[in-house]
DNA sequence: TTCAAATGATTAGAAGTCAAATGATTGCCG
DNA sequence: CGGCAATCATTTGACTTCTAATCATTTGAA
């Protein structure tokens, strides 16, 4: 009944301490960096941090279906086709019916999708790859492996 | 998996490949797992996951500028202010001028916002505390370091 | 066969976010 | 003084994202 308990673990963690309130700090950091990366990527690209990444399902699955690009992009069907629609309207994209199943939209590269993904510059800005490259591999290894499990954690609602 | 590789070693600035690449699809798992959990908090509880950081802001620093939000919940000042404007139309925060350099606006708790702050939920769903508890305190600490690191690595534009 | 449920994509509607422009005020310095 | 630059908050406009509802199509069971 009263939802608020069910998400209150307990009452002394309204204000979160330590370890949990450090966590959503560092995440909120991430997500707004993640943003802002997105941002200057769109002004330097003409594509966003998500278009990219649906562009890039599209380059590597070759003929896919929306729901297909939703998992992989990590991204609600809406917003799939949100983007999808942007991409096709710029020639990057082409969607297509299904013949056998005519629910199924497949979506594939264009040809003037093909160079711009030979062209397209990577998610994050060279300096971020710089400094991450100048890490000893172990904590690179490290941050990736803290993510992956974080993402884990987060991800099974 | 490997083809991918072949794709990528041509080209390893464009396609981001390894490392970068796996590092970029744990940031949206986890960008996407903070967006729905925010939803589901504002579900149950009214409030989004910025504007409960906001809220804590200003339950912690008491009187405050829009400036100092912004800096402590990692939002630009507009979006402080969207959000303020949100939390003084339900009665949650007031705001009022500086006497001493009207530029400045300060924000602080109402009665009603006092008492929601200790009523409201935490961050984070029961499940994820749960499972993030469970962890050992080492790779608890091995997250939280990990996150910490890319968040400075990202933050410097 | 027929129709209800399932499936895939899309649309409608609401919320959050930022950069850039704007308004108001203060401080500096010539 | 007096005006120009800096500072602080806000508004504007554009964009992304999600959920929920909707449309079209296929599947399965009576």
């Amino acid at each position: 009944m009263d939802e608020h308990q069910t998400l209150n673990a307990r009452r002394d963690e309204t204000f979160p301490t330590g370890e949990l309130r450090g966590l959503m700090k560092s995440i909120r950091r991430v997500v707004r960096a993640t943003d802002l990366q997105s941002r200057a990527l769109a002004r330097a690209s003409g594509l966003t941090t998500p278009q990219l990444v649906v562009l890039m399902g599209v380059a590597e699955l070759g003929e896919v279906t929306t729901n297909a690009l939703s998992h992989y992009a990590d991204l609600s069907p809406a917003t799939v086709v949100t983007i999808l629609d942007n991409l096709e309207s710029r020639a990057i994209v082409e969607r297509y019916r299904s013949t056998t199943d005519r629910r199924i939209v497949y979506t594939r590269l264009t040809e003037k999708g093909r160079d711009m993904v030979t062209n397209t510059p990577g998610f994050f800005g060279v300096d971020f790859v710089t400094r991450f490259a100048a890490l000893p591999e172990k904590r690179r290894r490290a941050i990736l492996a803290g993510l992956e499990e974080l993402a884990g954690l987060m991800g099974r609602a």
